[in-house]
DNA sequence: GGACCGCTTTACGTTTACGTAAAGGGAACC
DNA sequence: GGTTCCCTTTACGTAAACGTAAAGCGGTCC
């Protein structure tokens, strides 16, 4: 059976990150660990939400940005009106990604020529 | 003929920056343009560079990576230790880019489900 | 020659995402 | 009971990336 709860440190280690950032990201809404007395104690669920903070982060994501991604992620108890938004949303964020993919795969074209110039050039330095 | 010189205005309408954001980028050593009095003029180079830096920016790079990979641009006038430093500049941000794919594919994936729970909702609330 | 326009510099302000003390709670070990 | 950890709160500090006045230069249109 696997760990259900979690530590902020354990959480720190297993993401690399710092007890003050994760502090910070529940400050930020993003996170809502439980308590035992004044120790926070995180769920699974706050382990995924830490998870998807990070990789946002990686996409260059705000921490308002990641919030809004991880509220996508439960359709219930909300309106007609509400849902719609969501859809809206979720496009907006495709469209972005789909951006980023471009972008990536002109950067690495872009390395593969900065590289062979690179090589070109240490060949003509050693002559 | 195409044009080959750019007033600030022109580059800040076309990449959808203000001048304020170009000077700075100036500031930090990403941009070099040549003067007209107090005016500047920014080159096609220049405007390559901008390019580079707003791609840069929806990946979320810093400023100063970015710089880092502009600089990669031109190999000449280097010794052989900064072509090695220059080769391994390049596998490391070959390799966050090939993260930064595999974050992509995730959230894609996820926003694929969200979608497709938020449509069900829509559909149980029309009953 | 005055008004406007676009560009300039200088400089202080702002947001985001934490870092970094400082001071304390509580359980565990000796 | 003292020390050691690990956690906590409060609060001020900081780096990055600009925003935002304020004040001035230089050409041009009327």
């Amino acid at each position: 059976m696997s760990k259900t709860t979690f530590t902020i440190s354990e959480l720190a280690r297993e993401f690399d990150l710092t007890p003050r950032a994760i502090r910070f990201y529940e400050d930020q809404g993003l996170l809502s660990p439980s308590r035992n007395g004044l120790q926070r104690i995180y769920s699974k669920k706050d382990r995924v939400h830490l998870k998807l903070i990070v990789r946002g982060k990686r996409l260059g994501l705000s921490l308002a940005e990641s919030r809004d991604l991880i509220e996508l992620y439960d359709p219930t108890s909300r309106n007609k009106k509400q849902l719609q938004a969501m859809l809206d949303a979720i496009d907006t964020s495709s469209t972005r990604l789909d951006q980023q993919l471009k972008d990536i795969q002109m950067m690495q074209d872009e390395l593969t020529e900065a590289r062979k110039r690179c090589l070109k050039a240490l060949k003509e330095s050693e002559n």
